[in-house]
RNA sequence: UGCCCCGUAGUUCAAUGGUAGAAUACCGCACUGUUAAUGCGUAGGUUGUUGGUUCGAGUCCAACCGGGGCAGCCA
């Protein structure tokens, strides 16, 4: 007899087969017994006749208890009444461990109790549909950069400054000097690009801001690419072509998930076709004034700002050449534009704002030397970023794209939190 | 950090300043196709902490503790 996992069910019809699974709920009558069950791949249920099994086994069957542990043993059966399409006809059970009194009931929970116990949380079926679309745009980040001829080089997370000097950093105690946690591989990978032409990270992110909001955490993942020889505007390509690759992967891979999730498949497969539309930043501030947003020329957009502008549009937009005071030290100036550099935001639609930030660098050596000290940045602390100018400096640019706001975008959940198996937010270090 | 909101049964929530209650989960019984199953029953509490006002505080006031939302910062 085989052992099979619930979501390869439908190739064992009508065969005998076991399963490794945990009790999710329960539901009985005299003489069926309905078992809801979970192994890590899919939900379904298994049916106990009393007719089929000994008197000792239904009875034991009517008194498994919520997260119980066992295999099952039965025949698989096509079956319409059944929400996954199949379930089993159990003919015996062994329990591996018992259980009682698990905290998360099928009813509602307050999200402190959910946070709380995110250990056992992460065994219900929103967040197992959210982490496997998760690892599914993992998986195809992966696949999409190593198509494009990237190079994986990573970053360090321990690093010895600050690297764009704005935000607050995690400090920590590095044999007895001052070290901090990554607030961005950026210029590591500007470094990497000039050695591997085209080079992404993909790593644990790190801001100490106290930040209480449903779209920032301490710990986040990121993905940066950086690309050698190349404009802005092949940059904006590879990236709308990039998003439209992680919804096509999801599309092909996650319909069972998508479905758990409620999420309207049509809606998705609007952002698979590029490009994605394109304003300036002047034309989204004469967009947000003329809906009689109190805005002017210069400052940087808010929510409703983001919102406004992405609900414009049925695909992510990109939101071109920020004032050059809103954006860091090594964005390129623009070449007939004192004002602005050479940026995009892109902005997700559905009301999730802001999912990749992204630029074309500055390369001239002398500007950078003036703009770091003119940040009040420490140029010794940037004399090997300034090498990169130094020796052979090149056309370049890359972006950054937060994987927990592209879930919760994908996902329709309303929080970054949902999408990282264990969170970390500013009031929130366990478990 | 600023502004706002919330702490009552394991959980989700009620309760004009006047004896703390319901649903659900647990436990027991009934029920052959359930989908948050259903019906009946048992049990479940130092109302976040400390102090104050009052004949009387879950309720009003203050401080503290814990949590949430929005904003700024950004991804």
């Amino acid at each position: 007899m085989q052992q099979i996992n619930i979501i390869d069910a439908k190739k064992h019809v009508d065969e005998k087969v076991k399963i490794g699974v945990w009790l999710t709920n329960k539901r009985s009558s005299g003489k069926i017994a309905f078992l809801q069950l979970r192994d890590g791949t899919a939900f379904f249920q298994g049916v106990v006749l009393k007719k089929n099994v000994s008197e000792e086994l239904f009875e034991e069957a009517k008194k498994l208890r919520q997260e119980t542990s066992m295999y099952v043993i039965g025949i698989i059966h096509k079956d319409e009444r059944s929400k996954f399409g199949y379930e089993m006809e159990i003919e015996d059970i062994q329990v591996i461990s018992e259980t009682e009194d698990y905290p998360i009931t099928p009813k509602e929970h307050g999200i402190e109790f959910l946070l709380d116990h995110r250990h056992l949380w992460l065994r219900s079926k929103r967040p197992f549909a959210v982490l496997r679309i998760r690892d599914e745009v993992i998986r195809a980040t992966y696949e999409f950069f190593g198509k494009e001829g990237f190079v994986k080089f990573d970053a360090p997370i321990l690093t010895g400054s600050a690297p764009e000097g704005t935000t607050e950093l995690f400090h920590i105690d590095y044999f007895d000097t001052n070290a901090y946690l990554s607030q961005s591989g950026q210029l590591y990978e500007e470094a990497g690009a000039e050695a591997f032409g085209k080079v992404y990270s993909f790593g644990p992110t790190f801001r100490a801001e106290k930040s209480k909001t449903r779209r920032h955490l301490t710990e986040f993942w990121m993905i940066e690419p950086e690309m050698a020889f190349m404009h802005q505007e092949e940059s904006l390509d590879i990236q709308e072509r990039y998003i439209a690759y992680l919804v096509q992967s999801v599309l092909d891979h996650c319909q069972y998930e998508l479905s758990i999730l409620d999420r309207d498949v049509e809606t998705l497969k609007r952002y698979t076709k590029v490009p994605y539309p394109r304003i300036s930043y002047d034309e989204a501030i004469e967009l947000l004034q003329k809906a009689d947003f109190d805005i002017k020329w210069g400052a940087d957009f808010g929510s409703p700002e983001e919102t406004y502008l992405a609900d414009h549009f049925d695909q992510p937009v990109f939101v071109l050449n920020y004032p050059k005071a809103l954006k860091p030290f090594y964005m390129k100036p623009h070449p007939t534009r004192d004002d602005v550099v050479i940026c995009a935001d892109l902005l997700a639609p559905e009301g999730y704002g802001e999912i990749i930030g992204g630029s074309e660098r500055a390369t001239d050596y002398n500007y950078l030397l003036e703009k770091i000290k003119a940040a009040g940045l420490d140029p010794k602390e940037y004399s090997w970023y300034l090498d990169l100018r130094k020796y052979g400096s090149v056309p370049h640019s890359g972006f950054g794209l937060g994987l927990e706001r592209i879930l919760t975008w994908l996902t329709l959940e309303d929080h970054v939190r949902e999408t990282i198996p264990f969170p970390r937010l500013l009031n929130r270090l366990h478990p």
